[in-house]
DNA sequence: TGCGATTAAATCGCGTGCGATTTATATTCA
DNA sequence: TGAATATAAATCGCACGCGATTTAATCGCA
């Protein structure tokens, strides 16, 4: 044998390509990373560009509420409702019949931006590359997966 | 009409439902918070176990090679490695030939670690509720959207 | 009525991710 | 050789996520 056999070599091939778990986190990072130029030009992140929409679709829900959508609580929320507020897209007041909650309703600046990101969800969509049987067949099954993990946590 | 018509009400269900990007996003903090419990008694994060694995199937990896494997730059690796090297799972040595080049290699107590989160994937299969025939075809489907994302980015 | 329990948000500290820049080393090629 | 270029890590600042705790308001019930 005057070679190094091949087959000893280190692996140098993908060490993450049997792990679910992995190709879902990197797809998150690389749906982010498609997301940030589109938003970036809009002022938004990701997680501020979610709880717009989120307020979009029914507007002056509480911090709760809106976590209950978002998968996320206070600590992560209060702070990204506070510089949503800074920024100008939303505004906070407290619920004058039960004063522990704070509202959050979108400010016109707000609701413009929004319109400005209508485009948005088509040029990510173009960028999955996939069809909307596929994609929409995906969805579904992560929807399931994170059910199941849900539920046993 | 005596009373208000069900189908002006505001959306109250998720908002996020048709939205493949926010399934994956909070697939991806569902993943994290059923590791979190079986890492946490390890002394490791997500992202740490990640890159001990890496070292397991190749040790005195680089920086970069590292970051290839878990699409990450030496931004987000450096302190992460480094935090490593203060809790005692690797060490970091320039490369002789090559100053620029830091290489991580796994200490004993990085491996022996490893050797006590061998039964860490099982409990997370478990938590999918999912056959391996099911998370093989969807970790399928990820890896093909994930390059795309990737080519089109 | 009042006081203990509950609830909603806020706060704090730490570990990611990442754009932008900097530092140190290596390479290139006139 | 040596100055310009390229490359590998490191550094910096900011925005998440989240466990743990705190603060403030409401509820429950004797």
């Amino acid at each position: 044998m005057t070679q190094p056999s091949l087959s000893t070599a280190p692996p140098r091939s993908d060490p993450f390509e049997d792990f679910l778990c992995f190709s879902v986190y990197s797809t998150g990072l690389a749906f982010n990373r498609i997301y940030k130029p589109l938003l970036d030009r809009l002022g938004l992140t990701y997680l501020q560009y979610l709880a717009l929409i989120a307020l979009t679709r029914r507007d002056g829900q509480t911090v709760s509420e809106l976590g209950e959508s978002l998968f996320l609580e206070s600590n992560t929320l209060t702070p990204l409702i506070k510089r949503l507020e800074a920024a100008g897209f939303v505004t906070r007041t407290r619920d004058s019949a039960d004063e522990r909650v704070v509202r959050v309703t979108l400010t016109d600046k707000g609701r413009e931006t929004m319109e400005e990101a209508r485009c948005v969800p088509q040029e990510v969509l173009a960028a999955t590359g996939l069809s909307i049987a596929e994609l929409s067949r995906l969805n579904e099954e992560l929807k399931v997966l994170r059910g199941n993990l849900r539920t046993s946590g």
